[in-house]
DNA sequence: TTGATTTTGTACTGAGCAATCCAAAACCTC
DNA sequence: GAGGTTTTGGATTGCTCAGTACAAAATCAA
């Protein structure tokens, strides 16, 4: 019927969530994705509404991604502490290279750059933290069925600081914050629970 | 000797910290500072080298005024616990607006919008973040001292702790997390001190 | 009052921005 | 192939950006 399309539209969401995630929402030009994802404008804007579309169909690349990777470790056979002190490894392991690359957490740059002004971009970040707040809440539970989490403390109340915990990490990583006060905090978080 | 400045100075850092609070580093403009300071772009870049420089002077002025209230806090009468549990209700506090105006702390705005790409900012930030947490290093050693909190515990693991636990709050609170939710982190975090 | 000096308002610069327009190219069905 | 349809590249639009140029206004010392 008509003229196939040269690339694959997935890619092009890659490529232009690599863009984002490094120079966060404003600081990517349009330019600049047209040059990650080798495309041309006319492309991008034929196959994306816009630019803002473009980074919210990027942005829940990037949140299927990586709850891919947290519900991996939360459906393991680990002990729920130890879930929780993999997945603040992580963290440290990511932001540990803030000196090289250092591009954080898209999730939380957009909580910050964008959720206060941005309504849908909010309610795309709403929806993640639910999903990831279930998640966590579901595992803190079945460790308290298991013994290994105290059974009076709120599972709701520890989900929700274990969350919290993360973007501290993250926010005080760029602060200057080295790779052993992270652990420190890791272990203090893990302590708490 | 020559026409005197019609305008005070450090009026218009208060007001220029006013409009970069609210809308962040990027997304002010050279006209939104002159229409929030009322001078006209001749007046503010004669008097301050570039928005970058302004933004500077204005950062460090909000950092003067933050930390004038955290120190209060941890210099006052309470016992060691309760004066982290009055710096993290003050969190709560400022960003349990953020549904009406919300604009969170610039210092945390900062870490996350300018510190891996801009050196000179992010040193102005390792600096504040050295003297928040010598500052609340030194009220966790008093109330150890004082048997308020437990003495065998890292001092500086828990000042980094409480830190990052403000960063997560203040993070969570953008990702739409309410003010219940924000209490319980509190209530968890104070706990594990 | 004069002259040196600084501040101020206005207009401007060149660059970059997101987004659009349009015609040529590419493909599929028939 | 031909006709219909979509994609693509390149030029362009109108706008906003940070920063500058310049002359008029304001002040003070003399």
């Amino acid at each position: 019927m008509a003229r196939p399309r040269k690339f694959d539209e997935e890619r092009a969401v890659d490529a232009a969530l690599e863009a984002f995630w490094t120079a966060g929402y404003e600081a990517t030009s349009t330019q600049d994705l047209c040059e990650a994802t080798g495309l041309g404008r006319s492309s991008i804007y034929n196959a994306f509404k816009s630019k803002h579309d473009l980074f919210r169909r990027a942005l829940l690349r990037y949140m299927e991604r990586k709850n891919g990777g947290i519900d991996a470790v939360l459906e393991s056979a680990m002990p729920a502490r130890e879930k929780i002190r993999a997945l603040l490894g992580v963290i440290i392991e990511e932001e540990g290279l803030y000196a090289e690359d250092g591009r954080g957490c898209l999730v939380v740059n957009t909580c910050i750059e964008l959720a206060s002004r941005d309504p849908e971009v909010a309610g795309v970040l709403e929806r993640d933290y639910r999903l990831r707040f279930e998640a966590l809440k579901a595992a803190i539970e079945s460790g308290q069925r298991d013994g290994d989490i105290d059974r009076a403390k709120d599972a709701g109340a520890l989900a929700h600081f274990v969350i919290a915990a993360i973007g501290g990490m993250r926010v005080s990583a760029r602060a200057g914050v080295g790779r052993q006060a992270l652990e420190g905090i890791l272990r203090t978080t893990v302590d708490a629970i």
